[in-house]
DNA sequence: AAGCGAACCTGGCTGC
DNA sequence: TGCAGCCAGGTTCGCT
């Protein structure tokens, strides 16, 4: 499911029932996703409160009154869902009713709001860790991450700094995350059509110089707070059969000019360009080879 | 150092 | 219907 905007619906959803509840119990019901989960990981959660429930890039991050930080990270497939009291649940309904497992349901938070937080995962490429707050920023997962594009830090001048001297493909520069932490697959194909830049061209020529940011880099940094901004609104995007936390679509798939819409119209007003997919880095680039140079 | 491909894992879809 | 092959929103490792 999870670039940044996923990561940010999921946050809000599950914020009502996990900020100021306790986890009054935690399941685990396999010793690991992409990691294995820390020793005595459930004991070490029951009965903390959630302080706060924050977002840094693609990791969700629980705070706890003991100042340690939940770290949960959803992988390609990873989802949450909530689950409340049985009596509103309709037959037919799309929410299940409390208790009910199904296939690759790895985590269970029974909080004390009342809502049953399930993780499910099927390629288990997610994971949660639990570390001191203090060693947030310094811990492996964190240490070398780039800038928060939806941050005050990010700017055209700071993408500059970013890009400059960089041979690499756009496409590849903008999906590593010690760079820009937060996109991925999707929303990197649709800043770079939104910008009118080419997933190929090497990620320094966007920079002068004297290091300074070119148009493109400007309409590029634009491009990338738009496109999480307007994702974030329509709630994600529902690919699959992935769904947010109470179990609604979002419904930004439906707003990608590029990704997946291969051999397809440009949507761009005037261009009578066709959509191309390529391979970089092993993953799918959705481009139009008009009008993006 | 930077950049690229492979690996991790499961499921869904396409085509024969 | 069955099965092989390909593809998938991420990250990390290891090789050049």
């Amino acid at each position: 499911m999870p670039e940044l905007p996923e990561v940010e619906t999921v946050r809000c959803g599950l914020a009502p029932v996990m900020e100021g509840a306790i986890f009054e119990e935690v399941e685990l019901r396999r010793p690991d996703l992409r990691i294995p989960f820390p020793p005595r990981f459930a004991k070490r959660l029951q009965g903390k409160k959630v302080v706060g429930l924050g977002r840094r890039a693609k990791y969700l991050l629980a705070d706890l009154e003991d100042s340690n930080v939940l770290i949960m990270h959803l992988g390609m497939s990873g989802s949450f869902r909530i689950e409340t009291s049985s009596t509103e649940v309709s037959p037919g309904s799309l929410r299940s009713e409390r208790g009910e497992r199904r296939d690759h349901d790895h985590v269970v938070f029974q909080m004390s709001s009342g809502a049953e937080v399930v993780y499910n995962d099927p390629r288990r490429f997610g994971l949660m860790d639990l570390i001191p707050r203090n060693d947030l920023e310094t811990s492996k997962y964190f240490l070398n991450m780039g800038v928060e594009p939806l941050g005050n830090a990010f700017d055209d001048t700071a993408l500059a700094a970013l890009l400059a001297g960089r041979t690499a493909p756009l496409k590849a520069v903008l999906m590593d995350q010690r760079i820009v932490a937060g996109l991925g697959n999707i929303y990197v194909c649709e800043a770079l059509w939104r910008a009118g830049l080419s997933p190929e061209r090497p990620a320094g020529s966007l920079v002068t110089k004297t290091g300074k940011p070119k148009a493109g880099a400007r309409r590029l940094a634009h491009a990338i707070r738009d496109v999480l901004t307007a994702a974030i609104a329509a709630g994600g995007s529902s690919l699959r059969d992935h769904r947010r936390v109470d179990g609604e679509f979002g419904y930004f798939q439906h707003e990608f000019a590029v990704y997946n819409r291969e051999n397809g119209p440009c949507l761009l007003p005037g261009c009578r360009g066709i959509i191309g997919r390529t391979i970089q880095s092993g993953r799918s680039t959705f481009h139009c080879t008009v009008c993006q140079h």
